[in-house]
DNA sequence: TGTACATCAGTGAACGCGCGTTCACTGATGTAC
DNA sequence: TGTACATCAGTGAACGCGCGTTCACTGATGTAC
């Protein structure tokens, strides 16, 4: 018999549960701040056991930019689909960046996790091509998707880190709409 | 009489060695990991010294922000004066971030300095009169200067952490030429 | 030119803390027969 | 339907390490008279 306090041995989903308390942990101290010892502790649970999981901090940490790039693409899939604008795509992209914050730091900080994990090598390239296209030829078009890559990356991570001028509002889709529309549309 | 091996008690200029010890260390580790202590053991000093001049780690961060935006204004400044095309700033922007990356990774870093110390507010302001005019009424003319920051500000971290795709080489400054031609050429 | 004294710049030792890693262990679950 | 055994999932304690902070101190420099 098992009262409603006591835990059971085995959490059960314990892997994707550190993942979330990763995520949490990140929000409020940053990806660099993150250790094990606090995640684990966050989700209830010994530190030896995230280590058993993930192996090291490192381990994590690629678990959430893994997860990152999977969320990223279903966002910008989902943007393309019902949008169908290239703008909007783009807008998608900042909107991920903000209300993803913790998996987006750590995606774009590889110095974090491991640069060679099969998994994310997937998940990574998936993205690129929703972003650029892969196996592109003509370098001009190439460019043109790495210029709006560009242009909305750069809007998120300088929004994200508060360098933006306060005259442009605090509305960062809003934003985004007005900064990409310097660009030059590409051609069809 | 003091021997060629024997080191005065005085450093005489600790603190302009200790932000160039800081950068090299964050060259070699990032800014995140980099020690008060790993700094004064570069330096050749005791870290309680490193202490005395700069209060805690935030503050020898603040101090390597601070340079940062004073060369980034000297950078920008040189290229709009000899070169004058509104692209070559950009690409300037970009050489800035390779050829001084520790500056470069601290100064869009703010949770690692103190935001609001005098200097560094002067500093910073006098980049953002460069990069996008400040006072700027006409809220297109801030959104185009904005795009333009935009898209370098990408480009660099794009390629400094290596999510460019391959196929555009490895010139960051050609890269930069190639990704801006697609922007609308501001209004003069 | 000398001397007393204040201030500045850096030392060295001590402290407590959180961290990652390791390891023998135990409790729970799945599988073979 | 039962039982033995292997494997999986997590515990708990121990370790050594580098860190930031504090503090009494000392050596060097500047200034007043």
């Amino acid at each position: 018999m098992i009262s409603a306090v006591s835990r059971p041995y085995h959490h059960g989903n314990l892997r994707p549960a550190l993942v979330s308390a990763a995520i949490e942990e990140i929000g409020e101290t940053g990806p660099a701040a993150m250790s094990l010892r606090a995640v684990a502790r966050r989700a209830g649970v010994t530190h030896a056991a995230a280590t058993y999981h993930f192996g090291d901090r490192a381990g994590l940490l690629t678990a959430v930019a893994t997860e990152g790039y999977r969320l990223l693409v279903d966002a910008l899939r989902e943007a393309q689909e019902t949008r169908g604008s290239f703008l909007e795509v783009g807008v998608a992209y900042v909107r991920f960046a903000v209300t993803h914050r913790a998996h987006f730091e750590v995606m774009y900080r590889p110095e974090l996790y491991t640069r060679d994990d099969a998994e994310l090598g997937r998940a990574r390239a998936a993205a690129a091509t929703l972003l650029y296209g892969t196996g592109v030829v003509d370098r001009e078009r190439l460019a043109a998707g790495v210029a709006a890559w560009s242009i909305v990356h750069g809007v998120a991570t300088l929004w994200l880190n508060g360098n933006l001028p306060a005259q442009l509002g605090d509305d960062p889709e809003e934003i985004t709409r007005v900064v990409a529309a310097h660009l030059r549309p590409p051609r069809r």
